[in-house]
RNA sequence: GGAGACGUCGCAUAGUCCGGCCUAGUGCACCACCCUGCUAAGGUGGAGUUCCCGUAAGGGAACCGAGGGUUCAAAUCCCUCCGUCUCCGCCA
């Protein structure tokens, strides 16, 4: 949810930003009518409660006679102030529904358009060369006996796989790893529940534009997180929370579930894009003013554990576009996969500033006294993905694999993975 | 799965049976000031959240787990939902 009150204040700078995103310029002058169409119900209905409320107070301490009097009086009243309650309830309902389906407000800086329109920061490495032909992670995977998609999809349909032997030990590793970097940064471990109530999944901003990207269990009314940023923000919904000692800081382990839905025939091979895979992934709430530069924060650590993994990366300002409603800038880090010729996304992290604590009512008491909401910022630090630009980076002609420094410690010291047939 | 109890302004509680003196009382904690020669005790006052009007001072409304309903009037009566706890059963 943008903040109402800048919108009333300066609603040139959402007209801005809805351009910048390619969105409905308009709906911000729908906002502003709905806007005021409701303080115009709320002022109406307040006006009357108050005479009903005065008008009750000499029921109550009146003579029996009297009291029939009155209240065959104050019945008419009753009637108006239960109707312009209506109105403020219909009133709000169309406030909050045009009001919240404003993206939040892009920061400066964001590129315009879509997609392809994104802004490369920096790059790191050379895009990986080999004097042979390179397998890609689902033959090498095979052959180190790391990967089984075939059996993943016969018992769960496509999409889905096995982590076998080194493959598995290799996601625990880089989980590990990523952990590591995280405690050595302040951020408290967590192991969050996958599995959310409607209101989380909605404070968060999953269930507008790409609600079919989410798994839901009508039976039990819960949805299935994508990934842990939901239940991390949630953890502190409805709390004013103490950021006076800087951001909070949570790194958050769990199983991610995604739909597809969109993708149908899109990277169909491998485990690029999956239904299940695990994420290790930050979370931290911070005070507004130091959003930005906590979202530095954040990419640099997502760097460091790129370099960690001695791979070869792009730093990407997505464009507004290409942004999610809550964000209001993104910066991907892409790897480059040898076999594709090209930079795939390993990590993303999202300053949400406002919008998502605004929606999941999160909040910090400023110096006045007052309360204020928190920003919100997330980024991944460790995925399943990350296995395929492993694998195909490090690989060597007979097929076996180079473990990366940063790794071995966590699989007992294993400098080459080797083939198992 | 069965039975029961409960959910009140930071914490703890009163109020709910019998609707209006509840703009929700009290204790603790908190803040300011006063008193007192000392890390004690006492006194006075203040203090929640959200929203609306207003440049402001200030005024007004809503909030007793959530949402509906009855009524001139709901913390209090009725319905639905959510959550917590206890006991029993079953199963990891």
């Amino acid at each position: 949810m943008i903040d109402p009150v800048l919108l009333r204040e300066a609603p040139e700078r959402f007209r801005a930003s809805q351009a910048a995103r390619g969105e409905s310029v308009d709906l911000v002058d729908d906002a502003l009518a709905v806007d005021l169409d409701r303080r115009a119900a709320i002022a109406e209905f307040e006006r009357l409660r108050a005479e009903q409320n005065a008008f009750n107070k000499k029921v109550s301490s009146a003579s029996k006679d009297e009291k029939n009097q009155l209240i065959a009086e104050v019945q008419q009243l009753a009637e108006k102030v239960k109707i312009a309650g209506q109105a403020v309830s219909d009133a709000e309902s169309r406030f909050e529904s045009v009001v919240g389906s404003i993206g939040n407000l892009i920061i400066d800086g964001v590129p315009s358009g879509g997609e392809d329109d994104f802004v490369t920061l920096r790059t790191f490495g050379e895009p990986k060369t080999f004097d042979f032909e390179p397998r890609d992670h689902v033959e090498l995977g095979e052959m180190l006996g790391a990967i089984d998609i075939q059996r993943g999809t016969k018992i769960s349909g496509s999409r889905f796989y096995f982590l076998t032997g080194i493959g598995a030990r290799l996601e625990l590793a880089l989980m590990m790893l990523a952990l590591d970097k995280a405690l050595a940064q302040g951020f408290t471990p967590m192991i969050t529940p996958t599995l959310v109530r409607p209101e989380i999944m909605a404070g968060t901003g999953f269930l507008g534009a790409h609600s079919d990207e989410i798994y839901y269990l009508p039976a039990d009314e819960l949805y299935l997180v994508g990934t842990s940023e939901v239940a991390l923000a949630g953890y502190h919904s409805d709390e004013i929370i103490d950021l006076t000692n800087g951001p909070l800081r949570y790194a958050g382990w769990s199983s991610c579930y995604r739909r597809e839905a969109g993708a149908a025939g899109k990277d169909n091979r491998g485990i690029l894009r999956v239904h299940q895979f695990n994420k290790l992934e930050m979370f931290s709430y911070a005070l507004p003013e130091d959003a930005e530069a906590e979202h530095e924060h954040l990419v640099g650590l997502q760097e460091e554990m790129l370099r960690a993994c001695e791979l070869s990366y792009r730093v990407i300002d997505i464009a507004a576009g290409d942004l999610g409603s809550s964000a209001a800038r993104k910066f991907d880090i892409e790897a480059w996969v040898p076999t594709q010729q090209t930079y795939r996304e390993l990590t993303s992290t999202s300053n949400c500033t406002t919008y998502q604590a605004r929606r999941l009512n999160i909040r910090h008491r400023s110096e006045s006294g007052k309360t204020a909401p928190v920003a919100t910022l997330n980024g991944t630090l460790a995925t399943t993905r990350w296995i395929v630009a492993i694998l195909e980076t490090h690989q060597q002609e007979d097929g076996s694999v180079k473990v990366p420094r940063a790794l071995r410690p966590y699989l007992g010291g294993l400098e080459l993975i080797e083939p198992v047939v």
